[in-house]
RNA sequence: GGUCCCUUCGUCUAGUGGUUAGGACACAAGGUUUUCAUCCUUGAAACAGGAGUUCGAUUCUCCUAGGGACUACCA
């Protein structure tokens, strides 16, 4: 067998935004491609009509984009095998629905859409299950069961029709998948599904995606579980069309589930458990779905924690960034069952991220979430802090909460923090305290603590009543870095101001 | 209902015909940090059940149960 050129694709439909479960897949493809040296096409699957969304088309691409997901053909980037479009391709299909017709592999069918509802509906309400399949098209209207003329006749007066695949009776279809290994589907079980229609003049997904990955020269199929069913029909469809020597290898991947309970991830189980499904913001009519970078996710985190999603590298590393990524994957150590997402990881992937993340870059980061509060402040001052509070948040977004006080006084005190340390003897302390620091002439951490140490024991107060008080005055609270270093950064003035502002303030 | 897929700590998972069944998240305890967070140490926590093969099965086979996907002129 000579090796083709790995080439694969991800084939989003334009139906709504893409979901995490698809960002897992479209990054399967690219890993595994850029594992090979292969082509990451990206192909738009639209043809549906009816279920088109607007704007859905330019998610996928912004998403992908955010990811880092590099798209080598695509509608966007063009490529030798365009259209990247299903719609844009309508005129390719017809003559294959064709050519299956001529060769026996498919007829036409006129049966209406609302004759195969009743027909379903009486066979439920039977308690059997309806299917347009060996066993009874030859009672239903089609190009088999009615004669040549009548056949033209409707086609003449312009009565709608569908092309259907004809399944062969009783043969097994043996497929290997990459993930799965070998499955066997005996095409008894299996119905006439439509290829084509003539109310549009376009083929359904079955037909298309057979027909576009051919032509696309696309060497392997990795895609969701939820096709493993249709595997069979799609190898009829290649040995049909006499397409065998070339069809792609399949690999089925194993579904993300609800973190909790039944089923697949969805976006209520994200506006139940507060995290999000989608990468990208997505407007609703009555509000937004949450998108990870919107929630203050970095890219190689997201990549990370749908990598380790059904995947392993086989050794212990947790961590890593995309190009790892691209060197450690096997489509091998895919799993075969389900994963259930956990959002208190997911978060975890974030906060090793930002820990890796150099102070330069996140000082940039944090600075335009400053501007947007109206916080301008020299770029060093704030590369400063983030040295100090980095380890101490998930998120980018979180990094005000544990450092506004380098900015602006505190405007409240924590009242636990008050009612456990604000006591006794410390507000007349404090009230002296200010007198001491004045006194304080070179302001750097060490000098400010001997002085503050001295009149702890001047006045035999203890230690750690007397700096988390100090520490409340400063920060309002009972959390954050090194006070010293703190008061240090503050400058003497404002420390000294924000100290004369808690003994007033509390109490 | 039918077809197909799956099943190791709560979760993501490693792993083997003989292991103290390993790691990570979360959880608990202790230590460091006179705060909080980080960090360190420790702990609790799993082979779905039943047969069979075997000297021996979590590992191989079968059955059962449970979970999942699909079952459209949607993808």
């Amino acid at each position: 067998m000579t090796a083709r050129k790995v080439r694969v694709r991800f084939a989003p439909s334009p139906t709504g935004p893409l979901h995490i479960g698809g960002v897992r897949t479209a990054l399967f493809n690219y890993l595994f491609a850029k594992k090979h040296g292969g082509d990451f096409i990206l192909r738009i699957e639209d043809t549906d009509s009816t279920r088109f969304v607007e704007g859905a088309e330019e998610y996928v691409n912004d998403s992908l984009a955010w990811l880092g997901m590099a798209v080598d053909e695509g509608v966007k980037e063009g490529g030798e095998f365009g259209p990247y479009k299903q719609s844009e391709r309508k005129d390719i299909y017809k003559k294959y629905a064709d050519e299956l017709i001529e060769s026996g592999w498919a007829y036409y069918a006129f049966d209406t859409p609302a004759e195969l509802d009743a027909l379903r509906a009486t066979a439920e309400a039977e308690k059997r299950n309806f299917a347009y399949d060996m066993h009874n098209r030859m009672q239903l209207k089609n190009s088999l069961s009615l004669s040549d003329d009548e056949v033209k006749q409707r086609m003449d007066a312009g009565e709608p029709w569908v092309i259907r695949f004809k399944m062969p009776e009783n043969t097994d279809v043996q497929t290997n998948d990459m993930v799965r290994g070998s499955v066997t589907f005996n095409t008894n079980t299996l119905d006439d599904k439509v290829i084509f229609k003539s109310a549009d003049q376009l083929p359904t997904y079955h037909l298309a995606n057979i027909v576009d990955d051919h032509l696309m020269e696309i060497s392997h199929v990795i895609r969701g579980e939820e096709w493993l069913p249709s595997v069979p029909l799609h190898i009829m469809l290649y040995k049909a069309l006499k397409w065998e020597d070339t069809m792609p290898t399949f690999a089925h991947l194993p579904l993300i589930l609800k973190p909790t309970g039944k089923g697949k991830l969805s976006k209520r189980d994200g506006d139940k458990g507060g995290f999000p499904v989608f990468p990208l913001n997505w407007q609703l009519e009555d509000g937004v779905a949450a998108g990870y970078k919107e929630s203050g996710y970095f890219p190689e985190a997201v990549n990370n924690l749908l990598a380790l999603l059904g995947w392993n590298p086989g050794t212990e590393q947790e961590l890593f960034s995309i190009d790892e990524l691209v060197e450690s994957f096997s489509i091998e150590r895919v799993n075969k069952s389900g994963a259930r997402f956990d959002p208190d990881k997911a978060k975890w992937f974030n906060q090793q991220h930002l820990m890796r993340k150099d102070n330069e870059e996140l000082s940039l980061l944090f600075n335009d979430e400053l501007n947007e509060r109206g916080v301008v402040a020299d770029i060093s001052f704030v590369e400063q802090i983030v040295a100090m509070v980095k380890e101490r948040v998930n998120f980018v977004s979180e990094l005000w909460e544990q450092s506004f006080f380098f900015f602006e006084a505190p405007s409240e005190y924590d009242p636990k923090v008050v009612k456990k340390r604000w006591k006794g003897d410390v507000p007349a302390f404090m009230g002296d305290l200010v007198t001491e620091l004045e006194k304080v002439d070179n302001w750097v951490a060490d000098d400010i603590k001997a002085v503050i140490a001295a009149q702890i024991e001047a006045k035999g107060l203890g230690f750690g009543l007397v700096m988390n008080a100090f520490r409340l005055a400063l920060v309002g609270g009972g959390f954050g870095p090194d006070l010293m270093v703190i008061a240090e950064m503050l400058g003497k003035d404002e420390t000294i101001s924000r100290v004369k502002a808690a003994v007033e303030n509390i109490g």
